[in-house]
DNA sequence: GTCGATAATGAAAGCGCTTTCATTTTTGTG
DNA sequence: CACAAAAATGAAAGCGCTTTCATTATCGAC
């Protein structure tokens, strides 16, 4: 069986196009990689038969030989919300006005994944990483230190993280919430809060309330405080369970839009006036909240602009080794149609 | 300035590793990758060390050495989609429990981008790429063919299509939705399309509901089909439109989830009664949609089988070279609240 | 023209692995 | 206990780039 015609089975290689263009291999490279080295004509010939023998590089080899990859990888805690779908996008889009391509990978909120996902991130070789938050485990700040990798966290909060981080006062977000309630003289509140074992963002957030309903002479009522996943169905049935205790809240703050919006329909599958018999609040803008009926009162988080700034930081540090400062980004309070007077 | 001692600025490499555990570097390698071939004791002895020194392997050697590098990339139109996260999470899943990690990057609906960032895929080396739907630039199936990279699409229809494809069919699903219709005596239907130029899935669901319209004796007017991005201020803004018609539909038919929302938020807006004044559907099922007031029609889409079944042909594929099979899954109307009798 | 300075280029040494092939060790058998 | 066969191991040759350093070509000034 006749092969191919001069098409071995092997891709072209460097030292192809170098013996196509009769030059060395150092030039190839350089017309690649620093065009301005080479002299016009030389260039030129070489970028004709780079493209005439549909030359593609091999990035494993280029990285081992510059030790660079320009990639960058991100570990989210899921694809399934749109929350750090936002901040994806911006951080990919700026990574790739600069020639970095993004790695995603998900966690699936188990610390033991994290660890996995960040050994093989750092085996693929990144010359960066995005994290969520500020709670993992001890390994992966071993790894990271160890690996001397680039780090960002983006969505925290803490002042005295251990890497970098470009995020929003979650706390304080809390207590413009409660803040808010309260001056729609709500004395009984709830909480529907995220799962806090592991995401330092659903303790803020949670904690954030707490002191709040303290600062304001409230009591805080345990039995009124629910975690779920997020995902609406566990938003749904965590307000049921709530509307079932002996003195049911007249606000409910939720730890985020899916739990909130989880709340909301069922509000309306139970025919409960929101906000006249009860005001819900959600946390993260999602773009579809605007669109509810009524519209969900949040938190606006700075999902895209937390993305944007942490790739910024990232391309500048890999530039010019600056070290990269922590940013808090502001993170307002949408007052929107889900909260309202409290029912006297 | 002293340095850390012993700590020379340089990774742990299998030199390091077999010099201290007193063995070539071929077993360390084989302790890696083939422990069965190494006798218990020098294997654990390996290891031992592997784990002391905190050896992080270098997949760009790795990948040069071997040319695999256990990568498999994606180019998904975009983040903003509820719907390609559920079926990137399956194909995910699939494949890190097969210790396959998942390099995703964004074409934002741009057959430039898309051919841009193929080729950084490419280049970074790859063993196989999921691609969404069938409609890609001539350079796609060019570049693909020339690096003989194991493809995949997913979310297309097309019988004859060049590359293998996991999908279901798309121009069915409408006729579905048209006869459920017709059986509420719609006569006056209209459609808020995605746009359909680069979009093969737009384009097979457009035409399967003009071609079904025709099939039942019905009118396809024109001005009654709108094309618009996918988002819910877009489908409202459409939803608009439409109602602006000298007459009016009766039932809008939404390209996908997304538009439908945004056409049900338009139609509670304008206290127009859906189903009783005006049908909606959808195409897709989000999650959301069935929690919605009322609840949408809409396409049950297989999206996260779809990942799955994507990451197993590869799998297989790339582990003993069989040939993809294309697969069409099935893709069931689910009739919810959003239909009903046509207005007299 | 000539000469020193500068720009352009090439040869070759890695980068850190995998894998082949030869060599050594272990095992089983008579 | 000897010996062939099988199992375990190591030496070394790449994989396809980048980059240093030496060499050659080009240039400008006299």
């Amino acid at each position: 069986m006749a092969k191919k015609i001069a098409a071995k089975d092997r891709n072209v290689t460097i030292d192809d196009i170098a013996k196509a263009a009769n030059v060395g291999t150092a030039t190839v490279s350089r017309a690649l990689n620093h065009p301005e080295l080479l002299r016009k004509d030389t260039r030129e010939a070489v970028l004709r038969v780079v493209h005439e023998l549909g030359y593609i590089r091999s990035g494993a080899a280029m990285a081992l030989a510059s030790n660079q990859t320009f990639t960058v990888g991100a570990i989210i805690p899921t694809f399934n919300n749109a929350i750090f779908a936002a901040s994806i996008a911006g951080f990919e889009n700026e990574l790739s006005r600069e020639n970095y391509t993004l790695l995603v990978t998900v966690s699936n909120f188990d610390p033991e994944q994290e660890i996995k996902q960040l050994r093989k991130l750092l085996e693929r070789g990144i010359d960066a990483i995005l994290l969520i938050g500020l709670d993992h485990s001890e390994q992966v700040f071993d790894l990271l230190e160890r690996s001397r990798c680039c780090v960002v966290s983006i969505f925290g909060s803490s002042k005295q993280s251990r890497i970098p981080c470009i995020g929003f006062d979650n706390p304080k977000a809390s207590e413009a919430i409660v803040a808010h309630l309260v001056s729609l003289e709500h004395q009984h509140i709830g909480m529907i809060s995220g799962i806090t074992d592991g995401n330092d963002r659903a303790r803020d957030r949670k904690n954030g309330v707490i002191s709040a309903l303290q600062t304001h002479g409230l009591n805080h009522d345990p039995s009124l405080f629910i975690e779920k996943h997020y995902s609406h169905s566990q938003g749904r049935q965590a307000l049921r369970t709530l509307l079932d205790q002996p003195t049911p809240p007249s606000a409910v703050i939720c730890g985020n839009d899916v739990l909130a919006m989880g709340a909301l329909f069922e509000a309306n599958s139970q025919n409960i006036q929101v906000p006249q018999q009860l005001s819900i609040t959600g946390f993260d803008n999602l773009p579809i909240t605007e669109h509810l009926r009524p519209s969900l009162t949040t938190i606006d988080v700075p999902s895209e602009k937390m993305g944007i700034e942490a790739a910024k930081s990232i391309i500048e540090n890999l530039r010019s080794g600056t070290t990269i400062q922590s940013k808090l980004l502001k993170a307002d309070l949408l007052i929107r149609e889900t909260t309202g007077k409290a029912a006297p």
